[in-house]
DNA sequence: TTTATCCCTAGCCAAATGGCTAGGATGCCA
DNA sequence: TGGCATCCTAGCCATTTGGCTAGGGATAAA
């Protein structure tokens, strides 16, 4: 759907020298251009491509080999999707950083991102125009930039034992995505081909995990989480 | 927190006649510029000021007086006082004429919107830049602008005898949040100094304007309505 | 005054949920 | 080979819920 005739790069001020080449991902023009407008104050950072889905993300980094890709996990419905690629990109090119560009700020999706292979996360929110610059400079120097806010939620979340923030299953999701429709267990279960008693369990598993004790709540960290739509 | 060192106009390209003069209101900076950037790319539009929080908003109409108003209704964490804002402006400005901008597409908040004096609902998604200029200059020109899908929504809502999107009272508001929280009724009751059967028939009446049937479905609605937080 | 809107309360009952224990079946990795 | 994670099932029981009917009171608008 949204394909905006602007994969090609700025051609008007591509430095003649070592420049930080950049692609950007996000759903919005809006974001796109901020963010290139910004950056390209900068002599020394030009943004060479732009994605609005994720396929067209692996394509733009597949045809420019950038330094940074820019990404915000949350091009179309499944923020899941954005994790993989973070993966995908880190394992095949491990020449190019990846900072992540986040509306919300979860812990949840924090470790993974990092986990899979992010170099930064900052989040659009109360971010500042030298903060972003900089955030790039420093991870084309090889730095992990985590920003306001990031950074402590990431300590604390390590600090106690590690075992926290570990992810949901996809089984636990579909069962999350069916009780923000107002489906009862069974319903679910008649849904997914299980028993009412799995319903249960996942939805038990899933609660242990975000720290819910009422599905009301589950479903409100979860999307509060970025995890369903 | 987030004050900007950038409230004035941007001097160099201030067009010597009728130009559209435009106020943004966006928490991001990203957005702000981006919006800025691409707006300026047409003579005759200039933003005049940004803003970004609900007071800085009502200064910089006051001060600047712009043509076009261009609002996130979701600064801070009252969505709500978004929309006070449209109703504020629409009554003392009316000259003013307001395109709010948003995330995610509620019917909502987009009628709530209208209401109060929007002339113009675009949502930041699939949004293309061509949209964004044509939209303020319609808007400039007397039209009522609704962004690709917004439209049929709102025709959507309005054919079904009108008396849907009712707002929900401040009560039931403080229930979902506290349903949110993962509190059973007992314990809300207990929190707002009120029985056990009020708090369930605030989720009723509640229940019935957002068409739920579950008080997940009733959160993750909310939620995705913008209404909490 | 009537009407409307919002807020508050009560009780009933079937159904759904939360929390628990106690299993079995995979498949993956060390 | 033995963990380990994931997924699946079963049953029990106290508590919570959804949905309903049937009121009262306060305040503001028509």
């Amino acid at each position: 759907m949204g394909s905006d005739p602007r994969p090609e790069v700025s051609l008007g001020r591509r430095s003649p020298m070592a420049t930080t080449r950049i692609v950007v991902a996000d759903r919005d023009v809006i974001t796109r251009v901020g963010i290139r407008s910004i950056l390209e104050r900068n002599a020394g950072i030009a943004v060479v491509a732009e994605a609005t889905t994720y396929d067209a993300v692996i394509d733009a980094v597949d045809e420019h080999g950038p330094d940074i890709m820019i990404i915000d996990l949350d091009l179309g419905d499944d923020t899941t999707r954005g994790l993989t690629i973070c993966e995908e990109i880190s394992d095949r090119y491990p020449a190019t950083k990846i900072l992540v560009l986040a509306n919300t700020l979860s812990e949840l999706i924090v470790v993974e991102a990092l986990r899979r292979g992010a170099n930064g996360y900052l989040c659009k929110n109360d971010l500042r125009s030298d903060e972003l610059i900089n955030g790039v400079k420093a991870i084309q120097a090889g730095d992990t930039v985590l920003g306001r806010g990031v950074g402590s939620l990431v300590a604390k979340g390590l600090g106690s034992t590690r075992d926290k923030a570990e992810h949901l299953t996809d089984r636990e999701l579909d069962v999350i995505r069916a009780i923000s429709r107002g489906l009862s267990n069974k319903q679910i279960a008649h849904e997914m081909f299980i028993s009412e008693s799995t319903v249960k369990f996942h939805i038990q598993n899933a609660s242990k995990k975000l720290h819910s004790h009422r599905r009301a709540e589950l479903v409100h960290r979860a999307s509060a989480a970025g995890l369903i739509a």
